[in-house]
RNA sequence: GGAGCGGUAGUUCAGUUUGGUUAGAAUACCGGCCUGUCACGCCGGGGGUCGCGGGUUCGAGUCCCGUCCGCUCCGCCA
């Protein structure tokens, strides 16, 4: 007799006396017998028992629920008329010869073949959900890119290696999640933003390839894509340049689509300039599936009446855009004023913008609540420059270049959408040439772009407008969204002291929130650089899934809690007592704790 | 911190606009019948703090205020 998995049987096994093990999906009585789906995670099989024969049939109850069985049997032919194709095993069954009973199941909160459980139940009974098929399919599907991406990288002599989770708070981008210790009262542990600085060192002390899964932690607020604690592929290599890095990470992307996706992507991937995509699309991510694009105005209205228009074009730090609408012409007034309130979550004051009916006839042929506004020689530099034609509709930001990019990158995102304009498949493309600082208005000081170990293209930093230089950092970007983003680091500590300079970092604050990272670049730290990839946001895309949440197992809700174990929750006085610590004000009936 | 949507049987939802008898449906659960079914079918039954607290009213699931929870977005965060 074999063991053998319910979905696995073929009608090759006719004849055979197996055994298979699983759950109890549906349970008929019919014709004198009891039918019986069992399940396993190989898929279905249909087991025939005779309800006296061979008895302690406990599966009795009429309840769908999940029972767990052993069946005992012999595989036949199904009679002709009964066949279910839909199944595997449709066209066989086993002929029950003993049934154990290896669990009960109480009744289940939910039906598992139901598809659109609410979220909160589900993740309450995150155990029974990832029973279902779909999240079966996710969960093993995210398992399978992790095991792509671990062969790819061992193959190219990559070392996995470990660092710290509780290690040491550099404040520096998110909030830490702090851990208190009872050994150390009133000093914290930090979980990690990231490995960064351990992979740095990794790099001086010669693993030249070092590669780790590594969980990252950040408390901040959550979103569909952002969870407290996410997965990241962590990977730093000595001696490559910039180029050498993003050839072989791209090579790392492409293998995965192909292994699991079966998809090609473009080899190489296509490159973007920062200024490029921010100028063309709004934003450092653009999503290249949709094939609307900004036109830059800025010139053609510092001269115009209009001051919504003149304004901000003679503003240093303003843009006027046009975002061209093809065909958009059609759109109602109710649809413009939704376009309107969605422009205004990014801080828009508005949504101007000129209907083209007839392209041939300048003024006469536009119809816009702004037309008296323009001279004929702006609307004409208008049209020509965005190449409008007839049946076109033309939407306008003018403000802080900040929020015009942010307003119509979002509106021709959701335009795209909208208007089904978003090309089916996959469009990867790698983000270069960044700036390396940005200026901090609220705190009057240059800030890292990317992070301050970032290696600035040029070494000299005398006499250069610290707003135009650029840093050798790369992002990666598929359809929109940021799924990796590295850097060639700084290995030299007389640069790196630049850089804390320019960032307004003086050396004592340098040496106290890095000086381990400092140390370590003294002793021969070899030129190096890294890149990092957001698993949990490439699986959910690959997967097709909304939310990151669904290709976690256990994750959090939006206020960063787990509705399975409650968690977080009050300790008690003993171990607060332990760690030297006391609420100041305990929640109101929630469970949370504030120092 | 802010904006929006939602919370009604175990579950998924209707009912809320316009307050009015005993709050419904499907599914799940329990009992019976049927019997080669496979989302089996048929008959019957049990099951509700309408998220919570307060207010208006003769009367609140429905209106008002507050609050908690879930989701989306802005801020925040790579």
């Amino acid at each position: 007799m074999r063991t053998h998995l319910c979905g696995k049987l073929k009608p090759s096994n006719i004849d055979e006396t197996v055994s298979v093990t699983g759950w109890v999906l549906n349970r008929r009585d019919h014709g004198g017998v009891i039918f019986i789906d069992l399940r396993d995670r190989s898929g279905h099989v249909q087991v025939v028992a005779d309800p006296d024969h061979p008895a302690p049939f406990e599966i009795a109850d009429k309840s769908r629920n999940e029972f767990v069985v052993s069946v005992t049997g012999q595989v036949r032919l199904r009679p002709e008329g009964t066949v279910n194709h839909e199944l595997s095993t449709g066209q066989i069954e086993i002929v029950a010869d003993r049934i154990e009973l290896l669990n009960r199941c109480e009744p289940l909160p939910f039906q598992l073949d139901e598809d659109e459980i609410g979220e909160a139940t589900r993740l309450k009974y995150r155990f029974l959900d990832l029973r279902r098929p779909a999240m079966q399919r996710t969960i093993r599907f995210r398992h399978k890119i992790i095991s792509t991406l671990r062969k790819f990288l061992e193959k190219r002599d990559f070392v996995e290696i470990e660092t710290p989770v509780l290690t040491r708070s550099t404040p520096e981008g998110a909030r830490d999640y702090l851990v208190p210790s009872r050994t150390h009262p009133g000093a914290f542990f930090s979980l990690p933003q990231s490995p960064q600085l351990f992979k740095q060192l990794l790099m001086v002390s010669g693993f030249e390839r070092y590669f780790q899964i590594a969980r990252c932690f950040r408390d901040e607020d959550l979103r569909a894509d952002r969870q407290p604690e996410f997965t990241q592929l962590d990977i730093e290599v000595s001696f490559m340049d910039e180029n050498g890095i993003m050839q072989m990470m791209e090579q790392l992307i492409r293998r995965c689509f192909k292994k699991t996706l079966k998809v090609e992507l473009p080899n190489p991937l296509p490159r973007l300039s920062y200024h490029e995509a921010v100028s063309r699309y709004g934003t450092d991510r653009p999503d290249l599936r949709i094939d609307l694009e900004l036109t830059d105005l800025t010139d053609l209205m510092k001269t115009v009446e209009f001051k919504v228009f003149s304004s901000p074009a003679n503003d240093p730090e303003g843009r006027i855009a046009a975002l061209l609408v093809p065909g958009g012409n059609g759109l109602s007034r109710a649809q413009i004023d939704q376009y309107t309130e969605f422009v205004g979550q990014f801080g828009a004051k508005g949504l101007a913008y000129i209907k083209v009916n007839d392209a041939s006839s300048g003024r006469d042929g536009l119809q816009s609540p702004i037309l008296k506004f323009l001279t004929e020689e702006a609307l004409d530099g208008i049209i020509c420059r965005t190449s409008a034609k007839t049946g076109d509709l033309i939407f306008f930001g003018a403000d802080n270049a900040l929020i015009v990019n942010a307003a119509l990158g979002s509106l021709r995102v959701r335009l795209g959408h909208d208007l089904d304009r978003v090309e089916p498949g996959w469009k990867p493309v790698w983000i270069v040439d960044f700036p390396l600082v940005e200026w901090n208005k609220d705190e009057k000081r240059w800030q890292a772009l990317h992070h301050p170990f970032t290696s600035p293209k040029e070494d000299d930093l005398s006499d250069r407008d610290p707003g135009r230089m650029l840093s050798r950092a790369y992002d990666m970007v598929l359809n929109g969204r940021e799924i990796g983003g590295g850097s060639i680091r700084i290995h030299r500590s007389d640069l790196q002291e630049k850089i804390f300079n320019l960032l307004g970092i003086d050396d004592r604050e340098a040496r106290e929130k890095f000086g381990f990272l400092l140390n370590g670049l003294k002793y021969g730290a070899p030129p190096h650089g890294g890149i990092a990839f957001g698993i949990d946001r490439l699986v959910a895309m690959m997967t097709g899934v909304e939310s990151i949440r669904e290709v976690i197992a256990f994750p959090k809700t939006q206020k960063a809690t787990c509705l399975l174990t409650e968690a977080p929750n009050n300790v008690d006085a003993g171990q607060l007592r332990d760690l030297g610590l006391k609420i100041k004000k305990p929640g109101q009936g929630s469970s949370q704790i504030r120092f």
